[in-house]
DNA sequence: ATGCGAAGTAGGGAAAACCCCATTGTACAT
DNA sequence: ATGTACAATGGGGTTTTCCCTACTTCGCAT
């Protein structure tokens, strides 16, 4: 079997020497190549063709974020593994909404980096712990934001209904015609809607609907 | 040391049978209650104050996710850990904005959920990596499908000023008030904005904008 | 049994949004 | 220099939206 061939992105060399004779350790991989920034690493790939990129994500020049998103975008079948030192991480969703197949800690065992080579390597994914506690927090922060602005005024079933609608970009007369009211009952309804969630027209109505999740998209 | 205090939520009594043998077999936990569904769950936690709950997703009457969120709001402490059979789970986002604190297989290893319990009883939180691994690919499949999208008409700079403000909730007016500008040149500008998304009214711009994420929350 | 509030149904008229069309200015190419 | 393209600015007139008001129905509490 071939060895599985790795390049190694990185700003700092003594952590490239490092974490390269850590993966030679490894008899089933080999370090091809090495960038000490996202430009140099962009350049590089049009050379080598790797099976997995590890990738730090604080780098001058051009950062981990970037440089993930033009490679994956040119070769979209790339095995991005990002590399962060701190759990302070601001870049994780963008990391994450950039395509990448792991995410891991450089603090990380000897063992963890074995495992998530071959899990990726293999079409799989590899999270560390440390990342998914991450996550997990930042949605929960998210949810208990929601709550607070939560206290959403209650709507009768004909407002809920012209409201989906609304958020569906029909006008009045359309509503009308697909709920088989007049458009002066649909704009009475709209009327208590405005003064419900304290709107004043339609747009600003969608925009709150929107805003309060409401509405799905 | 006391033991864990752990509660049972699942349908199926074989089941619960089963995983109570399972978790009774770890010394240091003792399942204090199981309930068969989301409503004598949520009655049943009035008197029992529980550790840990495994919470099954799928159930009659009143299932995982409602139930989670209604005990998290009285009880916001509360840790709990769902439980899932298959991967094909569209109620992960809900749960996981539920604000659960594990998220794992029924199939997994008797060693994960060991690790599980520990994990969240010492505040901590526990994913399978089969769920991490679904999570991904759903974040993946965001990705390419805002990608997709995303060939984006070009904007003028009075159009991208335009729509800003639209999309804050000002109307023609007061728009034409806040650039100095009459309104029906902002009519005008509107009206290319409309051409240029293939929509045809405000309310649908608005919409157009938020799906396309030109606008941020 | 009756009264009271909330939801659902509309009309008339004012205000805003929208469509078709015209003018000016600027950049870029021939 | 001149034609073409397009952004930016607006006017006139129609359509849609919005506000104020009114009537009916239904549940529910006195």
């Amino acid at each position: 079997m071939d060895k599985i061939k790795v390049i190694l992105v990185d700003d700092h060399k003594i952590f490239r020497d490092g974490f390269r004779m850590l993966l030679q350790s490894f008899s089933f991989v080999e370090v091809i190549a090495e960038a000490s920034n996202g430009n140099e690493f962009l350049s590089l790939i049009e050379d080598h063709s790797a099976d997995i990129i590890f990738m730090d994500i604080n780098m001058p020049q051009l950062d981990g974020v970037e440089a993930s998103q033009k490679a994956l975008e040119k070769y979209p079948d790339l095995k991005i593994i990002a590399l962060t030192t701190f759990l302070d991480d601001d870049y994780l969703e963008q990391m994450l909404m950039a395509g990448v197949e792991g995410y891991m800690l450089k603090s990380a065992e000897i063992e963890e980096f074995e495992k998530a080579i071959v899990k990726v390597y293999e079409g799989g994914n590899y999270f560390s712990d440390e990342i998914v506690s991450l996550l997990s927090d930042k949605l929960n922060m998210l949810r208990k934001k929601r709550k607070k602005k939560d206290d959403l005024p209650e709507f009768t079933d004909r407002e809920k209904e012209v409201l989906e609608l609304i958020c569906k970009g029909y006008g009045n007369k359309q509503i009308a015609e697909a709920t088989f009211l007049s458009i002066k009952t649909i704009e009475k309804h709209k009327s208590s809607l405005f003064q419900k969630t304290g709107t004043y027209n339609t747009v600003n109505l969608v925009i709150y609907a929107f805003k309060h999740q409401i509405i799905k998209f």
